[in-house]
DNA sequence: CGGATTTGACCCGCGC
DNA sequence: GCGCGGGTCAAATCCG
């Protein structure tokens, strides 16, 4: 949305973000008033955990569209953005809004072709696509995707 | 009012 | 061992 300011220069910065750290997400712990029920915490560990965690499926669409947020059918939420060295353009990334469903999309444009934008998509989505694809065109862009691993 | 979005800072892994 | 790059989170803000 750069095609306006939704975050005018305002006149003051509540404090320095520098030194703004509440706890810094407070070491160990996400969880720090909570510890009450005790409950087990965890058992000791999950090493074969380590091979479930390669299993993350990793699919690249490239796309050709002028805007970056390709509605693939699920809503995703921007939970950060970063400039690449490789490319001008600064990556997006986006995470599925779904209570279990962690799936995650990248979005980044080809500093090569304004017009090409990768999308790869981790992992796979716990709910059905629910979205009612009208537009041909919509079909027809996902039909242009492809190279996928 | 809620949810989505933004921006900055912090963190982790790898490379040299 | 330190630095860079990339990735994630968290608070603040804005829009509907």
């Amino acid at each position: 949305m750069e095609s306006s300011l939704q975050r005018p220069p305002s006149s003051a910065l509540p404090s320095p973000r520098r030194s703004f750290r509440p706890s810094d997400r407070i070491s160990s712990a996400q969880v720090p008033s909570e510890a009450q029920g005790a409950h087990q915490m965890e058992s000791p560990v999950e090493e074969e955990k380590k091979a479930a965690q390669q299993q993350k499926q990793r699919y690249a669409f490239h796309t050709r569209s002028h805007v970056d947020i390709l509605d693939d059918g699920y809503r995703w939420r921007k939970y950060g953005q970063k400039a690449v060295k490789n490319n001008k353009f600064p990556r997006s990334y986006y995470r599925c809004t779904h209570q279990g469903c962690s799936v995650k999309k990248q979005v980044q444009r080809l500093s090569k072709d304004e017009a090409i934008v990768e999308t790869t998509y981790e992992g796979v989505h716990n709910h059905t696509t629910e979205k009612p694809i009208d537009s041909f065109e919509q079909v027809l862009e996902q039909m242009q995707m492809y190279s996928y691993f």
